[in-house]
RNA sequence: GCUCCUAUCGUCUAGAGGCCUAGGACGGAGCCCUCUCAAGGCUUAAACCCGGGUUCGAAUCCCGGUAGGAGCGCCA
């Protein structure tokens, strides 16, 4: 049985590097028939809005991570933090410590002149047989875990194996600030400790205080989890993801035009690999998932990778599903999408052809408003004379058509086509640029068909209109 | 500065000492197919950071460089 959780402080959106921690942490659990939980870190209170745990609540809703119980507020839960303080304080295993933030400063300057690495030097650490100075008047103190001098911590983390650190490089960190609201650190710990959490799973910006919250379970006599330290994910350029590579946060991702299964997909193979497997489902997803697999280096975020996985996506899911996407899409671009075809079909037709739900809806519009015009270059080459009198005669013919079915404007077309003897490309491309506006769509039996008798009469015709006009 | 982490095609990766003439995928190039755009099929270029060991044998193990990164808060 496994418990694992995700954790996000709400000071900002999810984003892409949180979102695959928060993943492979559900994976996990979900593999072992285990529970995964949402954990919100909300003790930076300064920090901390609503707004941003909104849109983490968003993220993992739309990316289908779903907690197994209702989220957690570390704020809510500070009378237990207050006990642990207590007893620790009564076990002697923490401390207070009356250095001023200035006199810490002043310290951790003169350490780094000495090129040595800043850490607390003990100033207020009881030992045996030492003298404390007298509190000053009127401070309140912070408390400090007493962290073991000598000895190793050995971290057997589950991806990058096992890192040694020696007690000697922790100081004794701030549980506790003078206010008394407990910090990061012993809050986690706390925290894991109390919802059985059987493996950490986080970014690995965290290793380096791994140690020492193993060091605070140990003194609170419980046996620490298992951990996993998840590279991050870096841009392009290889440098740290930032807004100059365009997408940080899973919102965006959904406006660029993502399914989430897709999403997910390239996320989890972004550092996990399951020998040449590209595409899983999300059952294999959990299937197979495993930390043997998931690399130590961090990667770059590919988006040609990313959109050819979300190609496959479009390409393979149910139309219906895809459909709740596409509707969301088409209303982001003012398309209504009441006003024409059904989504399902237009979505079989378009979706070997559209990478994104962007492009889709886009490609798409034709069908559902008003054509706003023709692409310039393409109403050159194909509405020309020829050309008008080519749909002029067309629009004849298929007006008489007894039946608006792909296959009877498969037959009409290409038997009009060949009466005239032309290829049909020559017929094809004109019909293109005046139903559509440009000269790229579906095939054109089923774009036809699709737009419906009424639409394709009424902007041949408008086709026409418009050659003569110009002449 | 100190501590810790990382290192295979441009990118994501396979690789657990001989199966490696280093495999797959994205992207690139070329060809085929074709009513447009695509999709699809085939072909192709492209990598083990460097140096030492260990071993009959190293992409794989060890050590040392180098290069990137993370951490060193009364932030999380």
């Amino acid at each position: 049985m496994a418990v694992t959780r995700f954790a996000p402080s709400p000071t900002g959106y999810l984003h892409i590097g949180g979102a695959r921690t928060a993943l492979f942490s559900y994976l996990y659990a979900k593999r072992f028939g285990g529970k995964f939980l949402l954990r919100i870190e909300d003790t930076d209170r300064e920090r901390s809005t609503q707004e941003a745990v909104d849109a983490i609540f968003e993220g993992m809703a739309w990316l289908g991570l779903k907690s197994d119980f209702a989220e957690i507020y570390q704020t809510q839960r500070f009378d237990r933090y207050a006990e642990v303080v207590k007893q620790m304080l009564a076990a002697g295993t923490a401390y207070h410590c009356y250095a001023s933030k200035e006199e810490l400063d002043q310290m951790r300057a003169e350490q780094m002149a000495r090129k040595e690495k800043p850490r607390y030097d003990g100033r207020w650490r009881p030992e045996e047989g030492k003298v404390l100075p007298a509190p000053p008047e009127g401070v309140r103190p912070v408390v400090r875990f007493r962290n073991p001098l000598d000895g190793q911590v050995v971290l057997k983390d589950l991806i990058k194996g096992e890192i040694v650190f020696d007690n000697k490089e922790l100081d004794d960190l701030i549980i506790a600030r003078a206010d008394g609201v407990p910090t990061y650190n012993f809050c986690v710990v706390v925290d894991d400790w109390d919802m059985g959490i059987t493996h950490v799973i986080r970014g690995d910006d965290h290793v380096n205080n791994t140690p020492r919250q193993i060091n605070i379970l140990k003194a609170l006599g419980t046996t620490p989890p298992e951990y996993a330290h998840v590279s991050m994910i870096l841009g392009a350029d290889g440098a740290k993801l930032s807004k100059r590579h365009g997408a940080l946060s899973v919102t965006e991702y959904r406006a660029m035009g993502f399914m989430p299964e897709a999403l997910l997909n390239y996320l989890v193979r972004l550092g996990w690999s399951h020998g040449d497997q590209e595409l899983f489902t999300r059952q294999e997803m959990i299937e197979k998932f495993d930390f043997d697999h998931v690399s130590a280096s961090p990667a770059r975020f590919d988006m040609e990778k990313a959109y050819w996985v979300n190609h496959q996506y479009l390409k393979i899911t149910d139309p219906a599903v895809v459909a709740t996407e596409f509707d969301w899409h088409l209303r982001r671009i003012g398309v209504d999408p009441a006003n024409g075809p059904a989504l399902e079909p237009v979505i079989e037709q378009q979706r070997e052809r559209c990478r994104t739900l962007v492009e889709m809806a886009e490609k798409s519009r034709f069908f559902y408003a008003d054509l706003d015009g023709y692409n310039e270059k393409d109403a050159a080459k194909h509405l020309t004379a020829e050309g008008a009198v080519l749909l002029d005669e067309l629009a004849a013919a298929l007006e008489a058509l007894p039946e608006w079915s792909a296959p009877a404007l498969h037959v009409a077309v290409n038997g009009f086509a060949a009466g005239r003897g032309l290829g049909l490309g020559k017929v094809a491309q004109p019909i293109r640029v005046a139903v559509v506006g440009m000269a790229i769509s579906p095939p054109i039996d089923q774009t036809l068909f699709l737009l419906g008798r009424d639409r394709t009469l009424a902007r041949l015709k408008a086709a026409v209109a418009y050659v003569q006009n110009k002449s």
